[in-house]
DNA sequence: ACTCAAAATGTTATCGGTACCATGTTACCG
DNA sequence: CGGTAACATGGTACCGATAACATTTTGAGT
């Protein structure tokens, strides 16, 4: 209902059309700056508030960019939000988000409900998605981002690294520092399709190193936090010796891991090697840091509102891939 | 632009008016079944898809619910957000979420933003505002929900804690297990009011139990986080010993703080206690656990869903106000 | 003063649903 | 079998901004 102020109002104040308050409004240069000025305070003095649904409906350009993350409560996720926000906001956009919960058949959903908006462009996160989901992007003239993965068949353009890649550094990295057996702390198998990458990543790379099997040590169904990384350490209490390095999906995790480990007594390093994943702030303030990957979180987020600017500008032809890689940070656990 | 396929294009497929295929798909129970079937199968068929900008614009409904939050990029928001998101989800609304940054001068802008899009509801985080987005607020029919807060004067319901009580509790506890000389550890004064409330309450608490003076440590500007918290106490050194106890503005900062103490050397406890706000994993997790206050982050979300269901089935009449309130959880840190 | 392009503003007809009210159609009753 | 209520559908007029095109005003140059 508004305070049911509209342009016809603020244009009957200042006595010119409709037409001109619009482009007053919207800062057409074709607008003499007096009679701008005039109908800015009018439009001040009276209360008006722009009716975004009605420009939306009327121009067919909504002014949302859908954005579908699994969750906010992820500090990488929410990072990579945050990046998009300010940059999406100085080109007059609204961020429209959705969250997936970790599963593509709420992600299909989702997407459906954020159609229905009209959005201007669609930044998924993740590049694995249902056959609904699928058709629903396709066909339809709308530029579609998927963040956070380099999938093999994109919908569109992609801004992401390699969850292997990146996992195999972590390896790479244990192998040169002496460990051999390794374990993978991470959600059971199931939803998350991030978390296997990482998983299927480590074992691909043991492989690769001649290492023995890697062992799995089942955090719970995702997403798996802080919590359950100690948990799940301690339960097995010292049988967690028998391994040379805790493998985790991610910071938090690995922050649990190394919490319940220092709790039982044991000395991380000499007892056993604690790796990350994501470059949280946890990994950097605690206290050993704990080794990890910078997969740029925000930098991800730059280059997303980097390329939906030349999506907008009409530079971006052809589907863009941007690798941002990933970068091993050595801590104090390893 | 979408597909094109328009309500018109699915009556002709059918052979009913445009208005029957509107019903048949809100699922009006005036239609029948039969009717209703084939609508839908031709509304498949053809590629259909509902434009809720049109429905939106028409209905005066946007189906939006507005929310202001400080940042995403934190975990307390980011679980209220989300308690907010599935809760009001199952209503058949979608959030509009937009980030003030901590400062209540980008709210107000933000708020004309959202208002923009004619949510059905606003809800607000903070019960400080700038006069601009209290006159844009009032007046106009819409429900407004203040949350995090008990404010004095608010501007429609409140679901919050009281600040200044949650960091009583802490002091009197501290007071309780003997600490004196206590240093609140903080933004430095600024825009962040949810901080400044607390540093009051402590000093606040502290004047009522006759401890000497509050030291202030700043940690530096909104917001602060682990590493302003790790920072601020590294660059401190062995002074901090000076102190009974670290008083922080919020867990991670608590984190922060007891992790430059343990890196120093220093025994937790028995050099100095530490305490934090607002029960995050962290928190918990960490070894030693952080003693910290509860202010029930998630409960707040429900609650406000609550009271949104309430609000749109009329069985709300008067300004509701919710405490949630907030109650200590003494971790191994104090 | 007069021409003509550039600048500034106006007119009209929508965008795609749905509120509101009207009408046609069945089904059940005495 | 006529009457009436319940059911099912249709017609019309918008919601408020703006695209597209039309028109008026201004100002520079001759």
């Amino acid at each position: 209902m508004g305070t049911g102020v509209t342009m016809r109002d603020v244009a009957d104040a200042v006595g010119v059309s409709p037409m001109t308050v619009s482009r007053a409004l919207r800062d057409d240069p074709r607008v003499n700056a007096r009679t701008r000025t005039r109908i800015r305070q009018a439009a001040d003095r009276l209360g008006y508030v722009y009716d975004s649904t009605a420009q939306a409906f009327r121009s067919r350009k909504s002014g949302f960019v859908a954005v579908t993350l699994p969750s906010v409560n992820n500090a990488n996720f929410a990072e990579t939000f945050r990046a998009l926000t300010s940059g999406v906001g100085e080109a007059g956009l609204q961020l429209l988000l959705g969250s997936t919960n970790y599963r593509v058949a709420r992600e299909e959903e989702l997407v459906r409900q954020l159609l229905a908006r009209n959005p201007e462009a669609l930044v998924l996160t993740g590049g694995h998605h249902t056959d609904g989901t699928r058709s629903l992007v396709q066909g339809r003239g709308l530029p579609v981002i998927e963040m956070w993965d380099l999938p093999a068949s994109p919908l569109g353009h992609v801004v992401g690294f390699s969850n292997s890649d990146a996992m195999s550094h972590i390896v790479g990295h244990l192998v040169a520092t002496g460990r051999r057996q390794l374990a993978f702390v991470g959600a059971s198998e199931g939803a998350d399709m991030r978390g296997a990458a990482r998983r299927a990543g480590v074992v691909r790379a043991a492989r690769m190193h001649r290492l023995p099997k890697v062992a799995m040590i089942d955090a719970g169904s995702a997403p798996v936090s802080m919590r359950h990384g100690a948990a799940v350490i301690e339960a097995m209490g010292r049988d967690v010796t028998q391994y040379d390095a805790l493998v985790c999906v991610s910071d938090p995790v690995a922050f649990g891991c190394l919490s319940a480990v220092q709790r039982m007594g044991l000395r991380v390093l000499d007892d056993l090697a604690i790796t990350g994943f994501g470059h949280f702030e946890v990994a950097q303030v605690s206290s050993p840091r704990i080794t990890t990957v910078n997969v740029h979180a925000k930098e991800i987020g730059r280059e997303v509102v980097g390329l939906l600017q030349g999506i907008f500008d009409g530079a971006v032809k052809g589907p863009v891939r941007v690798d941002v890689g990933s970068e091993l940070v050595v801590g104090e656990t390893s």
